[in-house]
DNA sequence: GCCGTTTTCGGCCCGACTGTTTTCAGTCG
């Protein structure tokens, strides 16, 4: 997927047209286009073939060709001409924090500092101090700046942001005056990774709150320190930002800094229109406060139904929101069940019994065994003969009445690179679910590894397209594989597309899944869990199915289990 | 460069903090 090349391109533009200084306007129309596309979700060459680039948000005419330019050609002809005038390493030195466009600016022009090299050079010389606007205080925040660019500051599983969370409500709860602690953000909206984490704090004693935050254990660094707002960085690298308000901005504040900042503009744009302003401490016209206590009373105040967090990236949401064409989305206790699950039959770390009985604790209605099969040999895949023995040890199991739930009989086959399945089709339709999934040959071309699916999912045994793209977030991109036309080859056989809920695939990812639901697919939301802690993975699936515009009729494992059964295929 | 219950031109969200300044520009979210 190219989706992040072009969004680092269009940043580069935008930082470079701002260092150009002509107009004011056209950086920002460039960044919310990189941020439109970075949060897109779905291919942008499958967007590009459909002529569809214009419709997504901040996207016009010339963008598009822009965008168009550079996939078919791979190079754009006005960001070569900026790079020949202003050849500052953009991607580089933006990785600075506090280094902005008028930064590098400066010290192109007087120093001719391009990249982080050389930066580095003149700041060991002393060249810096005297520019105009540096001190010494730039200068050393630059220093520290060039070391963590180098360290790379990535982003943080979303699963291992909770944690962080944990604690750091906690902390600030000891704190004398504190009343409400929210965390807002994109933990609120519940990213498949997020940046930072957005405190919100309602207290009685502002300074005793931030002086306290400050000097939190853990805190490696100190970026902002004010009254209503601070800043500092954890020694985990994680950046966590922290605003008090006043109790009758709460809802204000809340709206504000949850986001997304595309939402927002949007959002007070509307306001505006009607002759108010939104800002983090309320709805206002003139002087008084419309609104701002609660969150849903800004939304209706403004003509909108109320915008669930996870919903909130301005991708039709707001529009939705006025014609009171929301989705339901759907919540975590909707799902009676679980259909991708591992024991250690395979590569899993607990027996079949211990699985279950974890599952039963769930109170689910049904759950399926789905080890690995033969040519998954690095995770002990199981044979023919081994998984008719366990489809007879699952037969006792539903006898013998120890588990409530109906168990029932899967595996997750492997597709092989011609894109068979490796397990006899008389056995597999002894099975009650079968998953499919690509394990190997990731590197192949987009379309052998489509033709492999699609071959794959046509062979009628197999009800559930396993982890469709294969992803490893911050580890591994997706293969390369035209989702369009596997959702086609699905819809036409029946096939039900899989969202994995290990907090390192959420995959389909959210917008995959909004396009798996336009061609009328049903979706699985599976922990594939290996171990019985990762049966709790289920709510990172659920937050993802949210993301990704899902009702509870949209899931089959929210149906009773006799009309999930139907559900699959025969 | 984008965009439209003020529309095809003329607008473009809003505020906090910092460092370097005597009133503000730059950066960030």
């Amino acid at each position: 997927m190219k989706n992040n090349d072009v969004v680092q391109l269009l940043n580069e533009m935008a930082v470079l047209l701002e260092i150009q200084g002509t107009d004011k306007f056209k950086p920002k129309a460039y960044s919310r286009a990189a941020r439109s596309i970075a949060s897109l979700g779905e291919d942008i060459e499958a967007i590009a073939a459909r002529g569809e680039l214009t419709g997504i948000p901040g996207v016009g005419k010339s963008l598009a060709d822009k965008i168009d330019a550079y996939l078919k050609t791979g190079s754009i002809n006005q960001l070569e001409q900026l790079r020949k005038e202003i050849p500052v390493k953009v991607r580089e030195l933006d990785a600075i924090p506090g280094v902005g466009p008028m930064t590098m600016k400066l010290l192109y022009e007087n120093l001719g500092i391009t990249d982080l090299e050389s930066l580095e050079k003149a700041v060991k010389e002393g060249q810096l101090k005297g520019l105009k606007g540096i001190g010494q205080k730039t200068v050393d925040q630059i220093s520290e700046g060039i070391q963590l660019a180098r360290a790379g500051f990535g982003r943080t599983l979303l699963a291992n942001a909770f944690p962080i969370v944990e604690g750091i409500q906690a902390s600030l709860r000891e704190i004398q005056g504190v009343r409400k602690i929210t965390i807002a953000g994109s933990f609120r909206r519940r990213k498949e990774t997020i940046g930072d984490i957005d405190v919100l704090v309602v207290t009685d004693e502002a300074e005793q709150l931030m002086n306290a935050f400050v000097h939190l254990e853990g805190v490696a660094d100190v970026l902002a320190h004010g009254p209503t707002k601070s800043s500092v960085r954890l020694a985990s690298g994680i950046q966590v930002d922290v605003r008090v308000l006043p109790a009758d901005s709460y809802g204000a504040g809340l709206q504000y800094f949850t986001g997304s900042i595309d939402h927002n503009v949007h959002v007070r744009t509307i306001a505006q229109k009607r002759g108010l302003r939104l800002s983090e401490y309320g709805l206002y016209r003139g002087d008084e406060q419309v609104a701002g206590r609660e969150e849903d009373a800004i939304y209706s105040a403004v003509g909108l139904d109320y915008i669930e967090p996870e919903l909130r990236e301005d991708k039709g949401e707001i529009e939705a929101a006025q014609h009171h064409e929301l989705p339901k989305l759907i919540e975590l206790k909707h799902i009676r069940g679980d259909l991708h699950t591992h024991t250690d039959k395979s590569d899993g770390a607990n027996s079949i019994e211990e699985m279950l009985d974890a599952a039963a604790r769930k109170s689910y209605e049904y759950y399926c065994i789905s080890d690995h099969t033969k040519s998954l040999t690095i995770a002990r895949g199981m044979t023919e003969e081994q998984i008719l023995a366990s489809i007879s040890e699952i037969d006792e199991f539903n006898s013998s009445g120890r588990w409530k739930m109906r168990v029932l009989k899967g595996a997750e086959v492997d597709i092989l690179s011609n894109g068979n399945l490796d397990i006899s089709d008389e056995v597999l339709q002894q099975l009650d679910v079968v998953t499919a999934s690509v394990h190997s040959k990731m590197k192949d071309t987009k379309e052998a590894i489509t033709d492999r699916v699609c071959a794959a999912i046509q062979n009628r045994h197999v009800d559930i397209l396993g982890h469709p793209t294969g992803r490893l977030l911050l580890k591994r991109s997706e293969y390369e594989v035209d989702l369009e036309r596997v959702f086609e080859t699905a819809r036409a056989s029946g096939v039900i597309m899989e969202l994995n809920s290990h907090p390192e695939r959420l995959d389909l990812n959210d917008g995959n899944l909004r396009a798996a639901k336009r061609y009328g697919l049903k979706i699985a939301i599976n922990t594939d869990a290996h171990r019985i802690g990762e049966l709790d993975n289920m709510q990172f699936g659920v937050f993802q199915a949210r993301r990704g515009w899902l009702e509870a009729k949209d899931v089959i494992n929210t149906y009773p289990l006799k009309e999930m059964i139907k559900l699959l295929r025969k």
